[in-house]
RNA sequence: GGACCUGUGGUGCAGUUUGGAGUGCACGCCGCCCUGUCAAGGCGGAGGUCGCGGGUUCAAAUCCCGUCAGGUCCGCCA
């Protein structure tokens, strides 16, 4: 966790209740009676003519001077009327910002008692998340929560006026949509009108969004909730924010550009830097250099191509579409077992094996590689993968053989194990990835699935290839991605019909489907669709990156665990009886 | 669906490798003392199904099997 900045209130706060915030008195405040409002936060008693509380809120802690007794607890919830007044000689407080100030002959007001905390109510000791999870109103008085709910109320203003300054108008979407059998699976809420039919919640707001620039809204964004009731990761929950856009009458220049704005400027209300450029690399580059379609490059390791070294092997395990390798610096001192893990886990990835080179000295001053497979190379295949790989003595060479797509993924995986960093250490360094494929790989009935999502505008100059060469096609589909993490991505949209039906007859859905599923929707396009194109920000990665966080839960103020439960309400819970007559459910028993 | 790691007073840990009395540390909590502390200090005290179940053993926090919960990851996330 960091040190959360400096809170900087732009009002004193001042209420009926309360003339100042604790966190906010200095020396200019000397000589003022203030009453502040608060939680205890610590209180020491030196007998029976002086004690010193403590009292935090969100802005600080400021240290009032009780003369006598007080009987207060730790979050008991007061309110203390005194006069500021400046430290005595040598007792100044350098770690406080009210440090060298004090509130002096105290009168507190208990406004309620309090148990004592679950755990300490401060930054310096990390508890087990259930326990934070169930006690999260406490939780979230720890400053380093407090900065991070700031820190993404901030981060939200930036970005709203950034929109509201290009043109965007805010438009809400609807909760309670229809389903829309493709891409995440969705919440389904059952109707009580309806027995037998269900709304679901909207994975995101995208066929809303498109319908509104059939609406004419010319340039639409929402800081929307979205909803995919898919597993859980470090920075994936149920329901997470993202900022929506869409826009017509543009290309995929314009979106880049009005992304850019909204997230640099969010970046600077954030870290008080506002960031260059975002470089572009293709997603062909970013999946052969980094091996994974979000690269991390805040350092190297590329990935180093052997298959032409290895390209009349007699080793059968490199004889292989693609060889590629990454480098460790210095990994040649890894033990046996450290090595057996990294196999382990490249079989994890899905390699069939992982086979490594430690580059040792060599007769005559050159190098050599130790290896287990080392025997079945030849001299100038051994001589080849040092040149090749740049790897010095004392470096360690990772190789996976396979097919191209899995042998990048294994590879790129090790990287960021091996080389990487966490996601919020800086610097950021952030890149768009574009020109992603149209389609990625096919279904269980052989036909290519949609890699964005079906309505994603193919690459002009490869969509003479639609129907005879799906596979090669481009799409004008792009990625922002900061530090290894996706940030979002969007399109430009498919607006015609005449290419819609040919993606949808690569996609093998049927006329008769497409109506089906997305019928709303393309019939609202035979109304005067405009050109479009949008993207979507993810809020939480992005904050948790500012925040100094890797991980979402910590900028959410009441997250779920990785098994979808809240420790707090204790969801998800059955439904009485009664609800579910109404609903029109019955429960059937868990099926194994 | 799968892999790995974790689970010990309210909190954070050590103890588990090599079985031997619920043993220890820090914080917190309760009581008393203390007029300048600020992670206050001193003295005393309370607080434990060692996640749960089973097995091995004279004996299990410790070894074995199962299970639950949490975390990280793979699959999944158009």
């Amino acid at each position: 966790m960091t040190v959360p900045p400096e809170v900087q209130p732009t009002s004193n706060g001042a209420t009926s209740m309360r003339t100042d915030r604790c966190g906010t008195l200095r020396v200019a405040d000397v000589g003022r009676t203030v009453t502040v409002c608060g939680w205890v936060a610590k209180r020491r008693e030196h007998g029976e003519h002086l004690a010193f509380i403590d009292v935090r809120d969100y802005t600080g802690i400021v240290q009032c001077v009780v003369p006598g007794t007080i009987d207060v607890r730790s979050e008991y919830v007061v309110a203390v009327e005194g006069t500021v007044r400046l430290r005595p000689e040598g007792t100044v407080n350098p770690d406080l910002p009210t440090g060298e100030v004090e509130l002096g002959d105290c009168t507190v007001a208990l406004l309620n008692a309090a148990e004592p905390p679950p755990f300490p109510v401060d930054d310096r000791v990390d508890v087990d998340e259930v326990i934070r999870l169930k006690h999260r109103f406490v939780d979230l008085r720890r400053p380093t929560m407090q900065a991070n709910l700031r820190l993404r109320a901030k981060v939200n203003g930036a970005m709203r006026a950034a929109m509201d300054r290009q043109g965007f108008v805010e438009v809400e979407t609807p909760l309670l949509w229809a389903p829309t059998p493709e891409g995440a699976r969705e919440f389904a809420v059952p109707s009580r009108l309806h027995h037998g039919s269900c709304y679901v919640l909207p994975q995101s707001p995208q066929l809303a969004k498109q319908l509104l620039m059939v609406a004419g809204v010319d340039r639409y964004y929402q800081i929307a909730r979205c909803l995919r009731d898919e597993d859980l990761r470090a920075d994936r929950q149920f329901e997470f924010t993202q900022l929506d856009i869409e826009a017509s009458f543009v290309s995929q220049e314009d979106i880049l550009e009005f992304v850019s704005e909204a997230v640099l400027d969010a970046a600077e209300a954030a870290t008080g830097e506002r960031p260059g450029p975002v470089p572009r690399m293709t997603w062909a580059e970013a999946l052969d250099r980094y091996g994974t379609d979000k690269p991390d490059i805040r350092f190297g390791m590329e990935l180093v191509d052997l298959t032409e070294v290895f390209a009349a092997t007699g080793f059968r395990a490199f004889a292989a579409p693609c060889v590629k390798a990454i480098v460790l610096e210095g990994g040649a001192s890894s033990s046996r077992s450290r090595l057996d893990a990294l196999t382990d886990r490249a079989k994890a990835l899905g390699a069939k094996g992982l086979a490594w080179f430690k580059v040792v000295e060599g007769g005559g001053g050159g190098t050599d590689v130790d290896s287990p497979v080392a025997k079945f190379l030849s001299d100038e295949e051994k001589a080849g993968l040092v040149a090749t790989t740049g790897a010095a003595v004392g470096d360690l060479v990772l190789t996976v053989a396979d097919e191209y797509r899995l042998t990048c993924h294994v590879l790129g995986a090790l990287r960021v194990e091996l080389g990487g960093r966490p996601v919020s250490e800086g610097p950021y360094r952030y890149l768009w990835v574009v020109d992603f494929p149209l389609f990625d790989g096919v279904d269980d009935a052989g036909n290519p699935v949609a890699a964005h999502h079906p309505f994603t505008m193919p690459h002009p100059d490869d969509i003479d290839r639609l129907d005879s060469d799906p596979a090669s096609v481009r799409s004008q589909a792009y990625d922002l991605v900061l530090n290894g993490w996706e940030l979002g991505s969007g399109s430009v949209r498919v607006h015609r019909a005449d290419i819609q039906s040919r993606i949808f007859t690569a996609l093998g859905i049927s006329d008769e489907e497409a109506a089906s599923r997305f019928g709303f929707l393309l019939g609202a396009f035979r109304f005067g669709a405009p050109p479009h194109a949008g993207f979507a920000v993810g809020l939480d990665r992005l904050v948790a990156i500012f925040a100094g966080e890797d991980n979402i839960r910590e900028v959410i103020a009441f997250p779920k665990t990785q098994s979808g439960w809240d420790p707090m309400t204790d969801a998800p819970k059955p439904l009485a009886p009664a609800a579910l007559r109404d609903l029109g459910l019955q429960p059937i028993p868990k099926l194994d």
